[in-house]
Formats: structure tokens, C-alpha cells, sequence
DNA sequence: CACGGCATGATACGGGTGTACCAGGAGAGA
DNA sequence: TCTCTCCTGGTACACCCGTATCATGCCGTG
């Protein structure tokens, strides 16, 4: 029953591949050739684990959802025990900035990613509600909670807060990756906005 | 000594051709030949005017700048008179916002010169400051006049503001872009984090 | 032992890319 | 009128792309 390669590991590897070439050299470098190159093996094996070039890229674009969400969950574990909500929030919004160089290879990646669906809507489309959706949603938990636990003006609108922040963060990552600032001057300007909002009102 | 075309505005009809592609089918769509044939004019001409596409590609990054300045710029003309800091700030913002079509055009646009900048930074590297922080600077300016009129609490941080706020705005048009949110949610969401900030402590 | 399918290699095909080259017409200055 | 510079067209070149095709090992199963 067993097959003669691990396919999952072959896959694995050709996908980190491309993730790799779209990291340092973008998206639009990462012709199958390259990414064959990249992984080690010949370009037929490139269409064999993947039949098309969108296959492939597809499959890489849920590999780095996966690692983003590890990442994620990994700084929440380590925000201190016990969790309150300002340490979830405050650890979502930093692991998500480009401020080391995992972050930056992710943020940077998922940039890429982001113009080719711009042009290319229905390329990631069938997913129905995207996972930033989600995403907003916990975040807005967050702030409820924290909201019934004093540490938030009760008038302001969780939704609205967390679309925000998310937002926020959202361009400042731009900006560090654009060197028009440092990910420590964006830790700054997004810390600066969570002390204003977690204040006893 | 007057030439026999006028050649500016050849240039310009040529560019904004490309700006024309750029925004339906993306900068990867924008070949030398799709210019041409968009502009109506031969290859040749194409190469004659600008002699290499990445001068093609500096001199429309450069229109499109002069376009969203102007954009703005009407947008605070129009923001009411006199203008306070407040009209001007609010003006500013939602003129970045892609809620109707030209704003959609310009920001779906930098998007793509966005992510170019990113694997090939020095392309537009050495024009020093960006405009981004020039922006950021007024409005700051804007914001500390706000703040001496009684507007914002004086505890806050102008600089930190203006910067945020400009990241929450971009981030909230690239979620505009890629179809998780209207144009109209996102105004929604700015205007609410607006009135956060200018009440009366 | 034979055989059928999985896994791999080499290479071909049609098309698109940026750039370079060659040629010619047209109007201005001598 | 001659000439020279500006402007324009057509086309060729070398390269890269995604995909398809043909061939050939190897290994488990009958």
C-alpha cells in the first residue's frame, strides 16, 4: 500500500521552494523552472506533484496560512499566563508585523500573493469568508472581553476597534516592508495606539 | 525650435496607457506591445519615447503620483470652507479610500507598483523621502493644530496619530481591493476611529 | 518470472517578452 | 534644390515561459 516516495514530503518541499523564491526574489520570479531548481529535482517533477503552475501556487498560499496561524498561536502561548485580553491582542497584532525575519518572509510573501489575486480575483475566491474574517471576529471577542472588564471606554465599537487595528497593522507592515520605516518604529506607533485604547476610562 | 510632435504629450498618452492597463489587467500585463497597442501607436513609437520600459513604467509612477495629489488636494478644496484641521484630516484619509472609481484606480495601481518596489527596491529608491512621509508630517501638523484648538486630548501623540491613522487607511483600501470589505464599510470604519479621536476630553 | 503502473528524465512546442536593427518619409535650414 | 535631422514603421533576435510528449527505469503484485 505504501508508495515509493512520500508524496506529502515531496510536495512539501517543492511548495517551500516557491514560497522561498517569492520570498527573496518575488512572486513573479518563481517560474516552475526556478522553483524546480530551488527544491533540487528536474522540472518534470515539478509538474508531477503538481499537475499546474496554479496548483502549485494555490498549495503554497495554504502552507503559509498554515505557518502564519503557527506563528500566531505561538506568540499567544507565549504572551504570559494567564492570558488577559490585551496580551491576546497585543500579541496577534505583533506577530503579524514584520519585525524579524520570519515575520518579514511571511509578510513579504503574502504581499506578493496579494497583488497576484488582485488581478486574478477568482484565483483564491472559492474559499468563501477568508481567514482575516475570522481573524477580525476573535479580535473582536478580545476587546468585548475586555470591555466588560473595565479596561476598555465601554462607547467604542469592538468590530469597528479591531477592523481597525487589523488595518492598521495591516499598512504598517507595508511600510517597514517598503523601508519607509523600521518594524521597531512600528512596534512603537502600534503600541502607542493599544495604550490609548486600554485605558480606564 | 518647436518640434515637429509635441512630445509630452505623446509621452502622456502613452503613459497613461500603461496606467490604463495597470489598473484592469495589472503591471504583469503591461508589455511593451499592450502599451503600444493601448496607446494606438506602434511598438516603435513606444521605444522612441521612453528607450527602456523601466523608464516607462518611473515616468507613469510619477503621473500617478501627480494625480493623487491632485485628488487630494480637490478633496480638501472641496472639504468645506474655512477648513478646520478636522475637514482637512477627514478630507485627506478619505480621499485615499478606493470608494468610487478613480480612487479605486489609483490605489489598485500603486498596489502593483507596490509590489514591484518590493523585489526591486532601488527602482524608485533614490528619489530620498517619499511622499508618504510628507503626507504623514502634515498631517501631523494638522493634528497638533487640532490639538492646540481643544479638539484632541493632549495626550496624544501627533506623530504616532498621523502615522497610524495613514497605516489604517491603507490597510483598509488594500482589504477594499481584495473584496473583504465595500468601500463604504471601510469609510465606516475611519470615520468611527475619527470620532474617537476628535472629542473633547 | 512476467507485467503493469508509479516515478523520473530529457526534450519539444507554441507563444510572449524586452530590445536592437534597418529602412524610409517629411519638413527645416543651406 | 539639396541635405540633414527628426520621427515612424516593420521586423528580427535571443530568451524565458507553462505545458505536453516520449521514453525508461524500478518495484510490488499476480
Amino acid at each position: 500500500m505504501t508508495v515509493r516516495v512520500d508524496h506529502e514530503e515531496r510536495r512539501r518541499q517543492i511548495a517551500e521552494a516557491l514560497l522561498r523564491i517569492a520570498d527573496t526574489q518575488g512572486l513573479q520570479s518563481a517560474s516552475m523552472r526556478a522553483v524546480a531548481a530551488e527544491a533540487g529535482v528536474s522540472l518534470r517533477l515539478v509538474q508531477y506533484y503538481f499537475t499546474t503552475k496554479q496548483a502549485l501556487l494555490l498549495d503554497a498560499l495554504a502552507r503559509l496560512g498554515t505557518q502564519l496561524q503557527a506563528r500566531m498561536e505561538s506568540w499567544i502561548r507565549a504572551a504570559g499566563s494567564p492570558p488577559t485580553p490585551r496580551s491576546i491582542v497585543t500579541a496577534i497584532l505583533s506577530s503579524i508585523l514584520p519585525t524579524d525575519p520570519e515575520s518579514r518572509r511571511i509578510t513579504r510573501t503574502y504581499a506578493a500573493y496579494y497583488t497576484l489575486v488582485l488581478n486574478d480575483p477568482e484565483l483564491v475566491g472559492k474559499h468563501g469568508t477568508s481567514q482575516p474574517d475570522l481573524l477580525e471576529g476573535f479580535l473582536a471577542k478580545q476587546l468585548r472581553a475586555a470591555q466588560q472588564a473595565g479596561e476598555i471606554a465601554p462607547d467604542r465599537d469592538p468590530e469597528m476597534t479591531a477592523a481597525g487595528l487589523l488595518a492598521m497593522v495591516n499598512g504598517l507592515g507595508s511600510s517597514v516592508l517598503g523601508y519607509q520605516r523600521t518594524g521597531e518604529a512600528a512596534l512603537a506607533i502600534l503600541n502607542h495606539h493599544l495604550d490609548e485604547l486600554f485605558r480606564s476610562p
